[in-house]
DNA sequence: TTAGTATAGTGTCAAATGAACACTAAGGCA
DNA sequence: TGCCTTAGTGTTCATTTGACACTATACTAA
C-alpha cells in the first residue's frame, strides 16, 4: 500500500563512518553491497531512515543490522544533499561517526547476507556513492575532536597504557610525538586514572595500565578543555 | 498530482538561524508565522527542501524568499529529527546557521507576506516547533567557531575599526577582553590590513579603519589556526 | 646466569605565549 | 581653551610549550 503525498519528497538515509584503532593502522568499517547500484562495490553501512524512529535510531539500527556493532560512541556528522549523489532517485543522507574500540567489538564479519570488514583508511578501495567524500568529512572531525573533546578513549579499551593512548594521537593526527611532553601534557589534564594493575603477556617491560575518567573530565569541562598535543 | 511511493517518507526541510551584531547584541532574523501550526508565533525562517535543489540551495532560497537576505555566508549546522517536532506529520529539518552584517543588509521587513525582524538573542520571544533549540546550537557552534575561524568578519562591514572587532568578540563570548591584549593577539595573526582610512562622522577620535584579508589568512592557514582571544 | 633487547618511565632548560596592568594622543564639543 | 571620549601603545611576570637522553625493568635466548 504505497503512500502519496502532494509534492516529491527525497528519500532520507543515515550512512555510517565506524572508525577502530589497531596496533598499526585507523580502521573504518566497510560493508560490501549486493545490490545494484554499485553491487559488489564496499560502502558505508547505512540504510533508510523509518518514519518511526528519529535519526540516531536509525543510525543505531542499521550499524547493528549490517555489522553487529551496538552500544558504541556515536554521533552525527553531517547531512549530504547533492543532487546525484544516488543514480536512481534523490537521496538525502544524514551520515554519522562512530568510535569503537576493537577489543570489545570483534569483527562480526557477514550479518544481513553482507560482508562487513575493517579496512585501513590509509588504503581503501573504490567505495560506492559518495562515501569516499563522507569518510574524509569524519576523518577532519575526528582529528578536530581530538583536539578539544577527549573522545579518543573510545577507541581504546577500558584499561590501557599511555604507550596506546600516544599511538592514538599519533595515528589519527599522523605526526610522532615525544613521550615525556605527551606523558607530561595528558597526566596534568588530571583526567586519568592510574590502576593498580598492569599490562599481561607482553614480551617486555610492561607498562602501567590507566582509565579515563569522565567524572574528573566533567568536573573541569567548565569553559572548554584544550587537548591540543 | 501527487507522488506515491513505497514507504512512508519523513518531509524534508531547511531552516537557518541568521545572526548579525549591532551596537549592543548579538541579533538572530525571526519570521512570524501566519499559518498553523504556531500561527502568530515567531520562528526560525525556513521550509520545504524541493527534490531538486541541493541543502545548501533551499537554505539560500527560503531565506532570500522570506527575509530579503542574499550572498550571505551560509554553512550547514545540524540535523534535527525528533519525532514529534512538527505537530502535522514527521519532518525532518537541516538547520544552517549564517551571518551577516548590518550595515550591508538592513532589515527587510516584512516579504513574503511575512513579518521579519531582529531580535537579541538575550531578549527572544517564544518560539515555534523546536526552534529554541537550533538556536541555541547555532549559539554554541558560533561561539565555538569564533575560536578557531575567523568567522566573526563576516558579521562586520568589510571595513572595520579594531575596536568593532573586539567588541563582536566581547558580545559573542561574554566576557570583556582586555584591549591591549587583544590588539597585540589580533595584529599578531597577520590576517588584517591596514587601511589608510579612518572612521567618519564620529563624536571623537576617530580608529583607523582595517579589514580583513581572506588571502593572508589562507596562506597559513596550514595545519590549523587558532583564534582563542 | 648472564648478556641482550625492547619498552617503561623520568627532568631540565630555553623560548614562546598569555595575562595583568595605566598612561598619553587625538579630535570633537561646549 | 578646557573637557570629554575614544585611540593607541609596552613591560613584566607567570605559564606553557618544545627540544632533548638517560636509567629501570622484565622478558628472551644463549
Amino acid at each position: 500500500m504505497p503512500y502519496s503525498y502532494e509534492f516529491q519528497r527525497p528519500a532520507l538515509t543515515v550512512d555510517i563512518v565506524v572508525f577502530a584503532l589497531d596496533e598499526d593502522d585507523l580502521k573504518v568499517m566497510l560493508i560490501e553491497r549486493d545490490l545494484k547500484p554499485y553491487a559488489g562495490r564496499w560502502a558505508l553501512p547505512g540504510g533508510f531512515v523509518r518514519v518511526e524512529e528519529t535519526l540516531d535510531d536509525a543510525a543505531r539500527r542499521e550499524l547493528e543490522e549490517e555489522t553487529g556493532l551496538t552500544n558504541i560512541f556515536l554521533e552525527q556528522l553531517y547531512t549530504f544533499g547533492a543532487l546525484n549523489r544516488d543514480p536512481r532517485e534523490r537521496v538525502v543522507t544524514v551520515a554519522y561517526f562512530a568510535l569503537v574500540n576493537l577489543e570489545g567489538h570483534r569483527v562480526q564479519a557477514s550479518t544481513d547476507a553482507r560482508n562487513a570488514a575493517w579496512f585501513a583508511v590509509s588504503d581503501l578501495p573504490d567505495l560506492a556513492f559518495d562515501h569516499h567524500q563522507i569518510l574524509d568529512t569524519a576523518l577532519d572531525r575526528l582529528r578536530g575532536k581530538l583536539r578539544y573533546q577527549p573522545v579518543g578513549f573510545e577507541l581504546l579499551p577500558k584499561k590501557f597504557p599511555l604507550r596506546s593512548l600516544q599511538h592514538l594521537y599519533e595515528v589519527v593526527l599522523d605526526r610522532e610525538l615525544d613521550k615525556r611532553n605527551f606523558r607530561k601534557k595528558i597526566l596534568s589534564m588530571d583526567i586519568l586514572v592510574e590502576l593498580k594493575e598492569i599490562e599481561k603477556d607482553v614480551a617486555h617491560r610492561a607498562a602501567k595500565l590507566y582509565r579515563f575518567d569522565k567524572a574528573k573530565y566533567d568536573r573541569k569541562t567548565r569553559g572548554g578543555f584544550n587537548f591540543e598535543i
